[in-house]
RNA sequence: GUGGGCGUAGCUCAGUUGGCUAGAGCGCCAGGUUGUGGUCCUGGAGGUCGCGGGUUCAAGCCCCGUCGUCCACCCCA
């Protein structure tokens, strides 16, 4: 057993997942660069209180938050997620808006790791701010949508709610406090400790016992003001107009407190563990002003990675794709003119790899299988003295002599390129 | 944070009621083939049996602790 081993909750990502990784991310980036968002790198931590704004009733703030002092003494926290990063960051800098932007990066939480679960972890997300207009909530919910069908992925749900605005969140609040008090009995003790905290939540608990309280609670439906109804309306009409489906879940309350109006959550049908969530979001039209900023709105979502790609193995799609050269230089000379064959090809925009060690011909020829090249060129003695390079598909049994002179055009023929 | 399963070679795992020098497959290396991979054959390297303590004539196996991992809960992506 080494020594040393990843802390708990993290992990190394070699190829072939490392290039699913980096496609993953690449796919994203097509996808909202195409309907006008731009990168944002914010930092991976920040002053703990930009975090704190996300709301007492938080876990994600409350529990697990990585939070540590610096040598200067500033109470700094790896962040939990990015929209608080993204808002400050709004604050901040003040954007024209609409501010549209996306991200791609790790986020940290302090909890006990499992599958789908790390305390680092990626995600990929949009944020779009500056403005209320609904055709804009079906606009981010009809991307993260497209990026699940550019993933290939087939079995993914959405569910769609609305939680009103500022003043509407605290009266349902308030009525759920009233109602589940009242059934408090029929309630897990899970539940009840939740109703504590944040009565919303326990709408949330998928426990057998508190189904059917829960299906007889009051809907938000019959508590949000006109206008934040009529923006639903809207919103839905957008996204019938797009050809996204969605299911209402009157039901579906997030874990971050700071949503308003439009949520939405993604749930892939084909995983089996208990972590089906692959992503979701939401408005968030308090957070900017919480954060010192104008009365601003916005809406975003957060893609997990790992999620996603688990989603993707059960649907058997997106796969990782194989990293290979396209030549493989075999020099059992001196290894020389391996070297110097590999930088010429390189030089010519041809990707090459060579063996090392001057080790047998066989064993090189077997490092040439192994990289995937669809050609091996091999130098030996006899090719040195007529200064030719033999070519070898590696995919037929046939190989020839050519020389040394014409090896780019040699190349590039054999290649297609 | 709570509860449970599992830690044996690089990987996936076997190892009987505690009993010879701890095994297999894959992978890796070498040879068969003094100039040829992907198939085949032969051989080889590689292990503090997660770690620490205890019981025993004897521990990979039993007991205690600890760390890691997986699963469920909590929560969430």
């Amino acid at each position: 057993m080494p020594e040393f081993k990843t802390s708990p909750g993290t992990r190394d990502i070699l190829a072939p997942d490392s290039g699913r990784w980096r496609a993953f991310q690449e796919v994203f980036a097509k996808t909202v660069e195409a309907a006008g968002y731009t990168l944002i790198i914010p930092p991976m931590f920040e002053d703990l209180d930009v975090f704190l704004r996300l709301g007492e009733a938080t876990e994600v703030v409350t529990k697990e938050m990585y939070d540590f002092h610096d040598k200067g003494g500033r109470h700094v926290a790896l962040r939990p997620e990015q929209t608080a990063s993204v808002c400050r960051a709004f604050v901040e800098h003040r954007p024209t808006t609409p501010w549209k932007v996306w991200y791609a990066g790790p986020n940290f939480r302090y909890e006990k790791p499992q599958q789908g679960r790390y305390r680092q972890f990626d995600q990929v997300g949009i944020e779009a701010l500056g403005t209320n207009d609904p055709f804009l909530d079906a606009e981010v919910i009809g991307l993260a949508a497209k990026f699940y069908s550019n993933l290939g992925l087939k079995r993914v749900k959405l569910a769609i709610n609305t939680l009103g605005d500022g003043g509407d969140r605290e009266k349902y609040a308030q009525k759920l406090l009233e109602y589940f008090s009242r059934h408090e009995s029929s309630l897990t003790s899970e539940s009840k400790a939740t109703l504590a905290r944040n009565p919303l939540r326990v709408l949330d608990s998928k426990r057998e016992p508190d189904q059917e309280v829960i299906a007889n609670a009051p809907a938000i439906r019959d508590t949000i003001g006109k206008e934040a109804g009529a923006h639903f309306e809207s919103v839905l009409a957008a996204l019938e107009a797009m050809n996204v489906s969605y299911e209402i879940n009157n039901r579906l309350v997030r874990g971050l407190d700071y949503y308003r109006r439009t949520t939405f959550e993604f749930v892939s049908t084909a995983l089996a563990s208990a972590h089906t969530a692959i992503g979701g979001g939401g408005r968030y039209d308090g957070l900017v002003e919480a954060l010192g900023g104008p009365a601003t709105p916005g809406i975003g979502f957060a893609l997990g990675l790992d999620r996603t790609l688990l989603a993707c193995d059960a649907e058997g799609s997106f796969v990782a794709p194989k990293q290979a050269v396209e030549v493989f230089v075999v020099d059992t000379v001196d290894g020389s003119h391996a070297q110097t064959i590999c930088n010429l090809l390189r030089e010519n925009g041809v990707t090459a790899d060579r063996a090392y060690d001057l080790r047998s011909m066989k064993a090189q020829m077997k490092a040439a299988d192994r990289s995937g090249a669809a050609v091996a060129l091999i130098i030996g003695e006899d090719e040195v003295q007529n200064s030719t390079i033999m070519l070898r598909p590696m995919n037929s049994g046939e190989q020839h002599s050519i020389a040394r002179g014409d090896l780019v055009g040699e190349v590039m023929k054999a290649l297609k390129k």
